[in-house]
DNA sequence: TACCATTGTCAGCGCTCGCTGACAATTACA
DNA sequence: TGTAATTGTCAGCGAGCGCTGACAATGGTA
């Protein structure tokens, strides 16, 4: 599963806190962070800390992985910088 | 490259940064954030916006992918939670 | 040496996070 | 039907983010 969006990754937690048959209050604890947290992360929420969600990734036993272009001499980057930006802007929550 | 703290993400954006022959200021620009939270992250800021660390990789061309323990009935969780969160809360940076 | 680019850090500011505590809506079950 | 569990939402609060603007190190080059 590919993550590009705060969207992608609170599916993700949410699926896979149901696999481990938690609820979102025992998810929380085991994270150590509020059920209000776990709310937000799992509809989306944009500005959430990124040490909570990879702590919450951990517990989950979701492991996060990188897939670079290594080293490609003249950088591909992205296809399109500025609509990335654009479209990822308006995202508040 | 497996990503576990922030720090580990740090690293990750700054070497593909060079490796695209950008300056901070110039990944603060196609990110659409400040040269600013381009010296945090890359040092390792913890409490990072979720949504904004998300653009930075993909302005980078960097992949972000899941590993899931996917249906395995009985879950194996995480080893020891206890210790991943009590260490994961000093890390505030 | 002097100059320039890059990087790291500081202060001040507005805004939103994540927290607690509480309550409604939904679902499942007796 | 009534009860309990789960989930979503609200208000209020302290804390820290990310921003601008500025300045000091550092490193490379003429």
């Amino acid at each position: 599963m590919f993550i590009r969006t705060p969207a992608d990754l609170g599916a993700i937690i949410k699926d896979n806190r149901k696999r481990l048959d938690l609820d979102q209050a025992g998810l929380a604890e085991r994270v150590g962070v509020s059920r209000q947290w776990i709310v937000g992360i799992e509809r989306g929420r944009a500005r959430a800390e990124l040490g909570l969600v990879l702590r919450a990734l951990d517990v989950l036993g979701i492991k996060l992985n990188t897939i670079e272009p290594a080293s490609l001499e003249n950088a591909p980057s992205s296809p399109d910088i500025d609509a990335i930006v654009a479209a990822s802007r308006k995202s508040s929550t």
